[in-house]
RNA sequence: CGAGGUGUAGCGCAGCUGGCUAGCGCGCCUGCUUUGGGAGCAGGAUGCCGGAGGUUCAAAUCCUCUCACCUCGACCA
């Protein structure tokens, strides 16, 4: 009663305006607060730890396949930027830029990066000479600006942090098998950390990055039926190397052009997470990125030999997961909320009557599920629970996943599908822009990708009619 | 950038047909009692009423301008 009115009070429940439940999870759970820049976030500690185990997990992923960090500048000289037509293109309308030192105009405006493309291009095309300096296998985790029209925390803000990988190689093959790999890469980081399940495939040209060759992506659907573009990686052909003068004298004595590679995932992955698992109480977090892992709940800690043992059990666990010990005076009841709200993985609850059972109270977040466990094997216990926290929550978002997929084949069905049943669409599609343009236009769905795994569902355009041989995933997206 | 909306205590809001000392809930601080699903009692602190102009004896309240934020579109990771 009293606590099912609080509940609702502080958060908005997700059927009733899953918009304004994000808002309140975002702000509630204390993963951010709102700047005096407009579309600015401010990472809290919370959210930034959430952040920092992505990086620290992803970052170990790249490491393994040869990947180096670096640091760009975050300024870009307008000339620069300039060197290759589609990028600035693409990016101009969105750019932040620097037009004064102190009180002294600048003789050319420095723009803040918007990606760095052309910087990664500028410094390779002095550093590359000979097939032996191949290939350039580099990354960096920084932040970028976008002067985007609307925001919203983690998925579009005007800053926002990212790792954006640039690679560079002596082969077209090469770089195709680079741009191929990191998104892989990708769907194993969503699946295996973030217990999301992600539809491979590549972009129509529409959709693709200004200046690439061709531009993969990971498409991940939230609870309402959207597709949230996940991570993306680019194959950029010879097109900036040519841009940029990347030259190196292959192993035949010809001066040849490098083919690149950018690849990249940002802060919004937070809020696929979001999107993905949390429900009416809050947030639920994978267990291997959540910031506290396990919280324990001392009960009547004022009653002798709880404190003791509580800190003694947070103390052993501690050695192995990100454990937390509430011991603030607040009620228990509080803590449980809150810690419910904040998505953490697993609550431990110690108190007297456990104390002469040598046993605590366990309960998932996922499912509510109370369970008693023994303090002997504790830790092997708390490793399982959440070991199956995670492969439940990958089941779960996979079934949602899978059940929201329809197929269309004739304008009709896929009008009313668009309409009615919120998630991805499988269509046919001819290649013809006026046709992805028309879709968008009627419906508001965008082409999310063409799936790698797929079988054609028909062989005419569901827009026009006309022989199609490209299957779409179309949808509704962030 | 188009269309709507909101700015009053840390948060959520009331007050707004001008009127006297600006209020409520939650939170916060202190003390005591409590502790297995958001505790109880007692005491306490907190406001340039988003900003700037105007009208008036008198403005949170009326007028003008402005800024910020939110929602929905168009644009994008």
């Amino acid at each position: 009663m009293a606590k099912q009115d609080k509940l609702v009070e502080a958060i908005t429940a997700m059927d009733q305006d899953f918009a304004q439940w994000y808002t309140d999870v975002v702000l509630k759970a204390e993963l951010i607060d709102y700047s005096a820049v407009k579309g600015c976030m401010i990472l809290r500690p919370y959210g930034y730890a959430i952040w920092e185990n992505i990086m620290q997990n992803l970052d170990r992923m790249f490491k393994k396949t040869g990947h180096e960090n670096v640091a760009m500048p975050m300024f870009i000289p307008e000339s620069l930027l300039q060197k290759e037509k589609d990028h600035v293109e693409g990016f101009a309308p969105e750019v932040a830029w620097v037009t004064h030192g102190g009180n002294d105009k600048l003789t050319e405006k420095l723009c803040i990066r918007p990606t760095s493309e052309t910087l990664f291009c500028d410094h390779y095309a002095n550093i590359i000479q000979s097939w032996r300096d191949l290939p350039k296998l580099y990354n960096q985790w920084v932040s970028v600006v976008r002067w985007e029209k609307t925001t919203r925390p983690f998925l579009r803000t005007t800053e926002f942090y990212w790792q954006e990988g640039h690679t560079a190689h002596a082969t077209a093959a090469e770089a195709q098998e680079e741009t191929l790999r990191m998104l892989e890469t990708y769907a194993t980081f969503y699946r295996d950390y973030l217990a999301i399940p992600v539809v491979r495939g590549q972009k129509t040209d529409k959709e693709k990055f200004a200046g690439a060759v061709s531009t993969y992506t990971v498409e991940a659907m939230m609870h309402d039926g959207k597709a949230l573009q996940s991570a993306t990686s680019h194959y950029f052909g010879d097109g900036f190397a040519k841009a940029f003068g990347i030259q190196f004298t292959d192993k035949n004595n010809t001066l040849s052009y490098v083919h690149q590679t950018s690849w990249g995932l940002s802060t919004r992955s937070i809020g696929a997470i979001i999107m993905v698992h949390g429900d009416d109480n809050g947030l639920v977090l994978p267990p291997r990125i959540a910031p506290i892992q396990v919280v324990l709940v001392p009960i009547a800690a004022h009653k002798p030999g709880v404190l003791e043992k509580v800190r003694a059990v947070a103390d052993d666990l501690g050695e192995l997961f990100r454990v937390k010990l509430d011991e603030s005076d607040k009620m228990p009841g509080w803590k449980f909320a809150e810690y419910e709200m904040k998505g953490v993985p697993l609550r431990l609850e110690i108190g007297p009557r456990d104390l002469e059972n040598n046993q605590c109270v366990a309960v998932r977040r996922d499912s509510g599920e109370k369970v008693t466990l023994s303090l002997d094997n504790l830790a092997t216990e708390v490793k399982r629970l959440l070991d199956e926290i995670h492969t439940g929550l990958y089941k779960k978002a996979e079934d949602s996943l899978n059940s929201r997929i329809y197929d269309a084949k004739d304008w009709a069905t896929f009008t009313d599908l668009i309409a009615n049943k919120p998630g991805f669409i499988r269509a046919m599609w001819c290649g013809d822009l006026a046709c992805e343009l028309k879709i968008k236009e009627e419906t508001t769905a965008t082409s999310r990708c063409m799936p790698f795994e797929h079988t054609a569902n028909g062989d005419t355009c569901v827009c026009c009619g006309k022989p199609a041989d490209k299957l779409v995933m179309w949808g509704k997206a962030y």
